[in-house]
DNA sequence: AGCACGCCGACT
DNA sequence: GTCGGCGTGCTC
């Protein structure tokens, strides 16, 4: 029991509790608007008497408020949007003394006053106002509510991600005064791109632009980002950049500060405190600050006219939210662009089919550099087949090609060499022996997996395919395909005694690597940034990345061979890049040629006519077996909707550890995957939604929840 | 999720 | 008659 909890029990101070309602012995009958005047003696609010409350209670209902009373003493301060803490969830209440009991004390937010309810039974009080500060105005609602709809997901549980929890000390401290607008920057970096200082000038100027930007490779892209917000900032708008990591968000920090100075932005990230976090975000809430920038939490940020938003990096997986309904932070942005008609910039120095998408439809235009621009930018990039790699005697010792061993050997006289080995755990798929096209099932497309060593099974439709071949060259044999690099890696370090090896990985991340000669290893994603930039890269993780079982296999190994790639130094000055994967393959090319945007066209246009998202749109439901059955029979899909499956789900896909609506051990779950075309997602979406809402209306015993996954990232 | 209400069989 | 089994439905 909370110490709130006593204090109103004891009725110390007590108005709340003086405000119990009695209980009618009959209830009225259906009277609508009913006024809150079932109290006794207690004063209400002489203006707008009813508040609608948002409980934070997220498995109960889907997107319901409830109507309280609210008594003259909270009048004031029981505003729209902020905190409030409601009884709820007693039935209908024990009488005792002629008061009622409600149920416990429950966290809310106070969406609306208004002067009448819809419900026609007799209203309950406010029990509290936890802080007079208004945390959820009606745009950042109006969101949450954008997002729980698009992810067929419970408002309260969006709402958990979107508004951080209190801290009484930071919010009891007020917020710097806002400084004026900067003036607009000048273009710098953004005139290597075509479009570039236009669309700098269109939001200095209070546009909208949506682009979505190539950038060339090396370090220019931090300041080029930091003007875009400064031209924003200068037309009296805010602006949002939401990056992959706090790494990242550190450097674009570092750029707006250089830019802005300090005290126009703030960062938002997981680094600082509880206490500092919420002292930034209530500066940004409060309109003292106009600029953010942060991690995948900061998407909902409640940024004051906002002029525009920017996600870097998009096909970093870090950017899906980890928490229900599991939302995108690209695809938050695209909602939030779309509802306040601000600019919107997706950057990254690959390309996304997500990005391609949206230029292919036409809603954002591409902002590209020049051929010369990118020849004059980026580092000179090689390949070597695997066919090769045990035949070098002269770099037996490392088991590397002779073109990878020398380019490493003349890197290191010039400078830090990155080489960049695969993460453990990546899970092999089976792909054609002869030309590695991935082996997929005839009638939807989806990848074969061999359940047992003998026969072939789709993974999304669940069919046995007795006669596969090879689309592209038509043979007939599989094979699963394994790597292990970091070992050659090691071996590479013992290879080159003289040289010191430092080592970036998932437990020890560095930040910066100085300009000296060293070997780098790395896994994907936690290169450091070398000064003057790496002398020479070695990617060796190729078979690795191209043999995930996933629809995005290909594209995530040109995004980490490209993010890695741009740390290195322009080929005018040297820098070098080797990739080991076979030559042949399309993001193999589409690295070699530096053309990440023809990469994603040509996957767009693939999965346009696969039926893959993103062209069209999916969504994974996954329960018990009878359930799962149960559910669909009861859906109420968009004619053009077509279901895959269930299949049975793999203990391991099942669901990580045990969170609650998951499956228990030896609990036998499946999946079905759902797909309509493009525009009906929103349809697929309220659908699946209304059906968990029916269901969770009248409580759902815990074996048989239903879990459904919109835009799923795992579907081979 | 809790919790109350209600409609059934075995007790004082 | 009335105590209490848990099946159903509501929570402003």
């Amino acid at each position: 029991m909370s110490s709130d909890d006593e204090r109103e029990t004891a009725g110390a101070d007590g108005a709340p509790e003086q405000l119990a309602l009695i209980r009618e012995t009959v209830r009225q009958a259906k009277v609508p608007r009913a006024k809150p005047r079932t109290w006794r003696g207690a004063a209400l609010a002489p203006e707008l008497p009813v508040a609608r409350i948002l409980v934070n209670k997220g498995a109960l209902h889907l997107d319901q408020s409830f109507d309280y009373a609210v008594p003259a003493e909270l009048d004031a301060d029981a505003q729209p949007g902020v905190r409030v803490r409601v009884r709820f969830g007693a039935g209908r209440g024990r009488v005792r003394d002629g008061r009622r009991e409600g149920g416990g004390l429950i966290d809310g937010f106070l969406v609306e006053r208004r002067a009448e309810s819809d419900y026609s039974g007799p209203l309950a009080a406010l029990a509290q106002v936890v802080s007079p500060e208004p945390v959820l105005g009606p745009e950042l609602l109006q969101l949450v509510r954008a997002v729980a709809d698009r992810y067929a997901g419970s408002t309260a549980d969006v709402l958990q991600l979107a508004v951080p929890p209190r801290n009484a000390r930071a919010e009891g401290k007020p917020s710097p005064e806002p400084a004026p607008p900067p003036p607009a920057p000048e273009p710098g970096g953004w005139t290597r791109y075509r479009q570039g200082p236009a669309f700098v000038e269109a939001l200095a100027r209070g546009g909208a632009p949506r682009a979505v930007w190539t950038a060339l490779p090396g370090p220019g892209w931090t300041d080029e980002l930091a003007r875009a917000v400064a031209a924003t900032l200068a037309s009296g708008r805010g602006a949002l950049v939401v990056v992959p990591d706090g790494r990242t968000a550190a450097r674009v920090d570092a750029a707006l500060t250089a830019l802005l100075g300090e005290g126009r932005h703030a960062l938002l990230t997981a680094d600082a405190g509880p206490e500092k976090r919420y002292a930034e975000w209530l500066a940004v809430r409060r309109g003292s600050v106009r600029a953010v920038v942060g991690t995948r939490a900061a998407m909902f940020a409640p940024v004051r006219d906002l002029g525009l938003v920017v996600i870097w990096e998009d096909g970093d997986g870090s950017h899906s939210e980890q928490h229900a309904p599991l939302p995108h932070a690209r695809e938050v942005l695209l909602l939030r662009a779309a509802h306040d008609g601000c600019g919107f910039l997706v950057g990254s120095t690959s390309c996304t089919v997500e990005a391609a998408q949206l230029v292919e439809t036409g809603w954002a235009r591409p902002l590209i550099a020049d051929r010369e621009q990118v020849r004059a930018a980026a580092p000179r990039v090689r390949t070597v087949g695997d066919e090769l790699l045990a035949r070098d005697a002269a770099a037996r010792s490392a088991r590397l090609p002779s073109l990878a061993w020398e380019t490493v050997r003349d890197g290191l006289r010039a400078g830090p060499v990155l080489v960049q080995v695969p993460r453990r755990g990546y899970a092999p798929r089976l792909a054609c022996e002869r030309c590695r096209e991935p082996a997929r099932c005839a009638h939807c497309a989806g990848p074969l997996s061999a359940p047992d060593a003998v026969r072939l099974q789709c993974d999304w439709c669940g069919r046995d395919e007795t006669a596969w071949h090879c689309t592209a060259c038509g043979n007939a044999r599989l094979r699963a395909q394994v790597v292990g690099a970091r070992r050659t890696a090691e071996e590479l370090g013992r290879a080159f005694p003289a040289v010191p090896v430092r080592t970036s990985g998932r437990d020890h991340v560095l930040d910066t690597v100085p300009g000296e000669p060293a070997l780098v290893v790395s896994t994907p994603g936690a290169e450091p940034v070398a000064e003057g930039g790496y002398a020479a890269a070695l990617l060796l993780d190729g078979w690795a990345m191209l043999s995930r079982p996933d629809l995005r296999a290909g594209e995530e190994a040109l995004r980490r061979w490209t993010a890695a790639a741009s740390l290195v130094r322009p080929q005018g000055d040297g820098g070098t890049v080797v990739v080991v994967a076979e030559p042949t393959l399309r993001p193999v090319q589409a690295l070699v040629r530096w053309d990440p945007v023809g990469h994603a066209v040509r996957e767009l246009a693939e999965r346009a006519e696969l039926g893959f998202p993103p062209v069209s749109r999916m969504a994974a439901v996954s329960a018990a077996g009878p359930v799962l059955a149960a559910f669909l029979a009861g859906l109420e899909l968009p004619p053009e909707a077509q279901v895959l499956g269930p299949v049975p789900l793999s203990s391991g896909e099942a669901g990580r550890g045990r969170r609650p609506g998951g499956p228990s051990p030896g609990e036998e779950w499946e999946r079905a995957l759902i797909r309509v075309p493009p525009g009906s997602g929103a349809a697929l979406a309220a659908a699946l939604k209304a059906a968990q809402a029916g269901r969770t209306a009248r409580g759902v015993p815990a074996g048989e929840a239903v879990r459904i996954r919109i835009d799923p990232p795992d579907i081979g």
